[in-house]
RNA sequence: GCCCGAGUGGCGGAAUGGUAGACGCAGCGGAUUCAAAAUCCGCCACCGCAAGGUAUGUCGGUUCGAGUCCGACCUCGGGCACCA
């Protein structure tokens, strides 16, 4: 053979590594084990770039820890409940099961000639029931440590589909299929508690060192804890049993700022006036056709209502303020109730501007004096300010003293009290859909809702269902529900609410430690395997997937399923940037957006249309996502030019945090320097003896390519390590050493390729006998007195800018540099015979002349 | 709206506060070839004949020195609890 051919070599490696058994992971007590896992993708259909960057930088840092001589877990899964399945059911017919399984089925084949490092023979999905029944045993662990219970809670709901929609599912306040004006609906739903754990989930941050630092203050951000001031005001007018008010206010301080008190439409006082009041009705009515994301609130125009009730400000009595209904004002957090102070709350100004109520200043900036405010005055809590309504502490003081005053004034007068809060809300885990794991419960009419026994688990979904009407299949079956109640065995109704699927893939990589095992997980193998200690995954998953990952990992200690070290299961974390894509959309007869595959839309100068030549709007470059359908298929690239080719691509040029344009440009160049480096093994091989006196050179750049390609792999800073092996490729070409230190040159360059493009490394160390498999071989190490350069070239500047340069010997005392650089040409030159104010010197780095 | 990021040549990007543009793509020129493909060599931020000047989203600041640190802003992206 002369010629690189990955058609062939690829699969034959592949088959190599396979009957070696080199991937296979073992618990081996005698080396240090190290588990390396990527968020395990959604079956969607077609493995996409994300995929690629994604499992191929796994695949990186799996290989290159197998060579240093770990223990590796390198494992692969299915997040396989959710929505698309059950879409694509209503869609084009067919069930849920078999269109997740022939995913899968169809992407693990996609998988495999990329050459990943797996231990294929963990393979799970979550919709396996071996894996969602252990998922139940737990969810009835939970129940028995208190970690689960029922509560009302809102859900979007499509008055025409009869079904709750996701947030996703809303667009613009419609529903996505029916258009109709989507409604909040109250429902029972089974929730964890979560925010039980609040402080303990901020605290533990902390000792996350090997997270990035963005996802910690965004989950700290999430988490929100904040300390303020809980008082209740004294109702007047309004209905029994609401003669007191409950507020929380983490600004305190402003309470003589006060000008009207606000609740949630949600808040059980609006509930109760909107019984006997058609206006108050109307009104709440109106801001529930408000979806229910916080985003929708947010952006929503700020509206309420006078409900006519009055409360008695707790400083003064006699000091009224209106109550008003609204629609910024969130039940979830704090009481559903606030006083407004809109001097010093932006939000509160406006509000008050529009319904015309007071403005009183409650500070002013030091040093100014009280006036008129055309915008709500907020400094920093950190921020000295004079206090001109102050009731607590000095007049001037900052924000975070006078609320402190403020609380200890409430305390001793008795009116209120100093409670921590925080945003986080327990975790409403309850779907009403089929595609899901069964909640594990039923409902009798004389127990209550009873426990199902472990005995009876895996309670399975069943198979025969329909989706040719909206809503949850599992409701409308016309016996899965009917069962035996495991308290007193009379008839009894089944749960039909399955579980978030945010629940399947929050314990997903303790079971790969035992992906077989009867219970959750063995206790001897978590104890060997976890934690993770590379985990590698998109940034869109920074609170949500994270946070609740983290609940579930102490959760599962509580029942005993992990280990007290894996409460925190994933030791290091990676996100990396998105695969992002321009969209293609036409307009529906209704205006909405009908996107466009990639493929379908042909690009010219004047824009873009479809083949028919229908337009298409070309949008933003945004995530790759299946709902947009701006999505390029990898295969084409893997079939054409093979799996190192894609993956040397993937790994190269963009850093592996930031976002990437997918272009179609690059791959042909990818594979141009791959068959380069092939031809040069091969001339290794064929050309003649060389020249030794060129082989220090040779062997210098070599072990300064083993130290920068081995800091970039630990850095994650892969584009770098790829841009080194460029180079180093192209001082090999240029090299006339002699054949030996070719040889070992290349031996060495073909393990470091190793973990990005393993096969052709396979490829070239055979070629060039090199011993077993590279897969197998030692991480090659940089000799330390190859590394040591003896001279440097410094810049000169003057005023700080660069003017000359000069070679000196590494260690040159800084008082000969100066000598020399003082005594160059050019910098004489532009001296001009100035005085030299300031002389600096940075060894080895630089010299500045100041004039 | 709120929280978190990112902005550097035609493009992807590099640069412990110390020579801005490593490396790659595209482009241009050359060698080889009957010709092409493939390969190899060289050039390649902008303005300027040159000396030199201007350049890291914008505007300020700190510093001997700022892409890097600080402040304000602009644009784009992620998340906002039922998309996964």
């Amino acid at each position: 053979m002369s010629r690189y051919d990955p058609a062939i070599t690829e699969a034959r490696w592949q088959k190599a590594w396979d009957e070696a058994g080199v991937f296979t992971a073992r618990r081996d007590e005698n080396r240090p084990k190290y588990y390396v896992l990527e968020m395990f993708p959604y079956p969607s259909g077609r493995i996409h770039m994300g995929h690629v960057r994604n499992y191929t930088m796994g695949d990186v840092v799996a290989r290159y820890k197998s060579s240093c001589g770990y223990s590796v877990l390198h494992p692969m899964g299915w997040d396989a409940f959710g929505m698309p399945a059950e879409n694509a059911a209503m869609e084009k017919g067919g069930h849920p099961k078999e269109w997740t399984y022939g995913n899968i089925a169809v992407m693990r084949d996609q998988m495999k000639p990329l050459g990943l490092s797996i231990d294929w023979s963990r393979e799970f999905a979550t919709c396996d029931p071996e894996y969602y029944g252990q998922q139940q045993a737990m969810f009835l662990d939970f129940m028995e440590k208190g970690l689960v219970y029922r509560k009302a809670a809102v859900v979007n709901w499509d008055p025409v589909d009869m079904t709750v929609l996701a947030n996703e599912q809303v667009i613009d306040g419609r529903g996505w299929r029916s258009g109709a004006e989507v409604e909040r609906r109250e429902l029972t739903q089974w929730f964890f508690r979560i925010s039980d754990f609040a402080g303990e989930l901020l605290e533990a941050l902390d000792g996350l060192k090997d997270w990035p630092e963005k996802v910690r203050l965004m989950q700290a951000n999430w988490i929100g804890k904040s300390r303020g001031l809980q008082f209740a005001f004294e109702t007047a007018g309004a209905p029994a049993g609401f003669d007191r008010l409950e507020v929380y206010t983490t600004r305190p301080d402003t309470l003589m700022g006060a000008s009207f008190a606000a609740i949630s439409p949600d808040h059980p006082l609006a509930k109760a006036l909107e019984a006997s009041d058609a206006g108050v009705a109307d009104f709440v009515a109106e801001c529930r056709r408000v979806g229910t994301s916080e985003e929708a609130l947010e952006k929503a125009e700020k509206k309420g209502m006078d409900t006519g009730i009055r409360v008695r400000h707790p400083l003064d009595p006699a000091w009224e303020l209106p109550v008003y209904i609204a629609n910024f004002i969130l039940m979830d957090y704090g009481t559903g109730a606030i006083f407004g102070c809109p001097a010093h709350d932006q939000r509160d100004f406006d509000f008050a501007t529009k319904y015309d109520l007071a403005i009183p200043p409650v500070f002013v900036a030091e040093g100014a004096e009280e006036a008129p405010l055309g915008e709500a005055f907020v400094p920093m809590k950190s921020e000295r300010v004079r206090y001109v309504r102050g009731f607590a502490g000095a007049t001037v003081q900052t924000g975070e003293e006078a609320v402190n005053a403020a609380i200890a004034h409430a305390e001793a007068k008795g009116y209120g009290r100093g409670v921590t809060n925080y945003r986080l809300r327990d975790w409403g885990i309850s779907r009403q859909r089929y595609w899901g794991c069964p909640i594990p419960v039923v409902h009798c009419a004389d127990c209550g809702v009873v426990p199902e026994r472990k005995e009876n688990l895996p309670i399975r979904l069943p198979d025969d269902v329909t989706f040719d009407v909206p809503g949850n299949p599992l409701d409308r079956h016309p016996t899965w529900h009917d069962c035996a109640c495991p308290a007193c065995g009379r008839p009894a109704r089944r749960e039909t609410d399955t579980m978030d699927t945010f629940v399947d893939s929050s314990w997903y990589y303790a079971r790969f430690t035992s992906p077989r095992a009867k219970t959750p997980t063995d206790a001897a193998d978590v104890d060997y395997w976890m934690n993770v200690d590379q985990y590698i995954g998109g940034i869109e998953h920074a609170i949500l997937h994270l946070l609740y990952s983290r609940f579930f990992a102490r959760a599962m200690h509580i029942c005993g399923h992990l280990p007290a070290k894996a409460i925190e299961p994933f030791n290091a974390l990676f996100t990396q940037g998105m695969v992002t894509h321009e969209t293609y959309a036409t307009r529906g007869a209704d205006g909405r957006p009908i996107w466009q595959l990639p493929e379908d839309v042909i690009r010219d100068e004047g824009g873009a249309r479809l083949k028919d030549g229908t337009p298409v709007e070309i949008g933003p470059s945004i995530k790759m996502s299946k709902s947009k359908k701006n999505v390029v298929d990898p295969m084409d690239i893997i079939t054409r030019y093979g799996a190192d080719t894609a993956r040397w691509f993937v790994m190269s040029d963009s850093p592996p945090e930031r976002d990437v344009e997918w272009t179609a440009s690059g791959a042909d160049a990818a594979q141009k320097h791959l068959a380069r480096v092939w031809r040069l093994a091969h001339e290794v091989t064929t050309r003649g003896a060389g020249d030794p006196s060129h082989d220090q050179a040779l062997l210098k750049a070599l072990h300064r390519t083993i130290a920068e390609v081995t800091a970039g792999i630990e850095g994650f800073a892969f584009n770098k390590a790829v841009a080194k092996l460029y180079e180093f490729t192209n001082t090999f070409s240029k090299s006339d050493a002699s054949a030996g230190a070719k040889r070992t040159a290349m031996l060495t360059m073909a393990q470091l390729m190793s973990p990005m493009v393993p096969h052709l490394a396979e490829d070239v160390w055979a070629m060039l006998g090199g011993e077993g498999l590279v897969a197998q071989a030692a991480w090659p190490k940089a000799d330390p007195a190859m590394l040591v350069e003896d001279s440097v070239t410094l810049p000169i500047q003057i005023n700080g800018k660069r003017r000359a340069e000069i070679v000196v010997p590494k260690d040159m005392p800084p008082a000969e540099v100066e000598k020399i650089a003082l005594s160059d040409e050019a910098v004489i030159r532009f001296l001009a015979g100035q005085p030299v104010k300031k002389l600096i010197v940075v060894p080895g780095r630089i010299v500045n002349v100041v004039v």
